[in-house]
This record gives structure tokens, C-alpha cells and sequence, in this order.
DNA sequence: TACCTTATCGCGAATCGTCCGCAGCTCGCG
DNA sequence: CGCGAGCTGCGGACGATTCGCGATAAGGTA
């Protein structure tokens, strides 16, 4: 049935891409980078290449099937769009990332791109803190 | 004069961290990347290496002195800091930034970060849009 | 359903931005 | 003015992302 959404957004519906959609529909964490959906799709013993999986994304991403983000550890990872925006706070210390929405900071994005002449189009708001959670003291590294 | 700064910020007053923070201050466009840090010393026939640009980056970036962004196009720009905080609106047509401040955003910000037990230490706000100048149609290429 | 056109794929190599390692050079305290 | 820590330039390394190309598969068509 996901075939039915690759249609949709004038892509031809292939082995690579449903896999690539399923792994961002299915993962428990909702950001992923390339390199994660690469590893995914090794471990599942599928015979797709890491250049693939850059070019899936890029086109989900201009089909708006899916966001890219740039947090500040350089590479990108990306999120399925389920319809409803939101924005991040990432914590600086497990890397923790929570997604929130604030209608209130919403109006006035809109209300300042006015003032200024902008015809708004997209956003991107990324907060960087500190969380309190108990286990938050250690600092993620790569190798997790 | 700028010595002082540089001196304050802990970091020796040396020829690159004097031109490099120049160039900051003195260029008409406030986000330059190191790449254009780098030709602009280049064209001023110093002798100055890349390598040293973004170290220097890196140095001045801890000391506080300016403030690195990751606008869209995958490579870091960099900014000198007058103190004041501010958040940016960029035009997809042309590659204009125009920079805002709006206390009410930054307020509910700050309240969001609390309610999800968030301690705040920095954010970034980027609203992406089409700006309305008369001479706006052109799209800016990398090579202008 | 078999065929044909064309988009897509896998692979390896290239590119791009950024950073590291090291030998030589400078800054600035004494 | 001399010395040592800190800085620099260079070239190469590095990770993330993209390109080029021959091989392959998707899906409209007859």
C-alpha cells in the first residue's frame, strides 16, 4: 500500500525505495541518517548501495515524503513527514531529540516574514539544551 | 584595537586571527564561509592556509567572538557577534539574509524548553522564503 | 503476456567541506 | 634579546555525499 504514496509523488515504485520507506515508517527512532538506513538495510540482507540510498532520499525529500535535517554533528539525517510540523530540541548531552509544536511561536514566524516582505515557506527552529533526565550524564558517542 | 579582543578572548594576537577577524568585520555580506574568508585573503595576497581559516574559525567560534550557522546548502557560514541575538530569514530566490529579533518568539521559546524539562544553552531559527525585491527573479549560483 | 523504452540501480571513484600531523616560525614573557 | 609554548602552512587524511557508467528492472503498450 505504500506503493500507493511512491505513485503518488511521480516516482516509480521500486524495491529500494519501498524498503527505504518501510525502515523510516518502522524505526523507533525518527531520525535517521543515511548511513543508519544503509546499515538497516545490510543487516536485512538487501543488495542496495549507500549512492542509492542518498539518491531515494534526495527524491523523497523533494517529494515531501520526508524532511532532512541539519543538527550540529555535521551530517544529515532525516524524518518521515506524518502530515503534522513540528520543531526540535536536542539535548547536548545523550542526543536526545524531542519534537514539539508551539502554535504561539508559529503565528509570530509568520507575522515577522510579513513584516519583513517574506513569503515564508518552510522553517527550521532547533533549540540546544540539557535535559534532566537521570541517565542523561554520559555524553553519546559515535561508536553507541 | 581589535587586538584587545582577540587578547581577551585568550588567544595570541597574530597576523591570520588579526586579517581573518578583520575580514569579519568589515565585509558587507555578515555570513561568509571559510571559503570566502580564505579567497578574500588570498585576494589581499596574504599568505594565509585554509587549514588556518577554520582553525582560526574554531578558536574564535569557542571564544565567543563569532557564531556558526548551517543554512541549507550543506557548508558552515560564519558571523561576527555585536552582542545581540538574532534569528534569520533567508530567500530561496536570491540568497538574501535578513536577521530579526522578536522577543515574544524568544519568550515562548524559552517556556517550551521548560515545560519539557529542558535547560536552553542556544537555539537557531531559520525561516526559508521568497522575498519580494524587484530584483529577486535571478537565482544566486555559486558562482557569482 | 512478451517487448521496449527509460528510469533506476550498484559499484567504484570523484568531490567537497573540514580537520589532522608535523616541521618550521612567531609571539610575548622575562 | 632569547626561549618555549603556541601558531602556522602544507599536504594529506577523513567522513559525508555525489557522480559516471554499464547493467537491470518497472510499467506502458501491442
Amino acid at each position: 500500500m505504500e506503493g500507493k504514496d511512491l505513485r503518488k509523488a511521480g516516482l516509480k515504485v521500486t524495491l529500494p525505495r519501498l524498503k527505504i520507506l518501510e525502515i523510516l515508517e518502522s524505526s523507533t527512532t525518527r531520525h535517521l541518517s543515511a548511513e543508519d538506513i544503509y546499515r538497516t538495510l545490510l543487516e536485512g540482507n538487501e543488495d542496495i548501495g549507500l549512492a542509492t540510498v542518498y539518491r531515494v532520499l534526495t527524491q523523497f525529500e523533494a517529494a515531501g515524503l520526508v524532511t532532512r535535517h541539519h543538527f550540529e554533528d555535521g551530517m544529515a539525517v532525516f524524518e518521515i513527514n506524518h502530515g503534522t510540523h513540528h520543531d526540535h530540541i536536542v539535548c547536548l548531552d545523550c542526543g536526545r531529540v524531542e519534537e514539539f509544536m508551539d502554535s504561539g511561536i508559529e503565528e509570530r514566524q509568520t507575522s515577522v516574514a510579513q513584516r519583513l516582505g517574506f513569503t515564508i515557506r518552510d522553517h527550521s527552529l532547533i533549540m540546544y539544551g540539557h535535559c534532566r533526565r537521570t541517565n542523561c550524564a554520559y555524553r553519546k558517542k559515535k561508536a553507541s
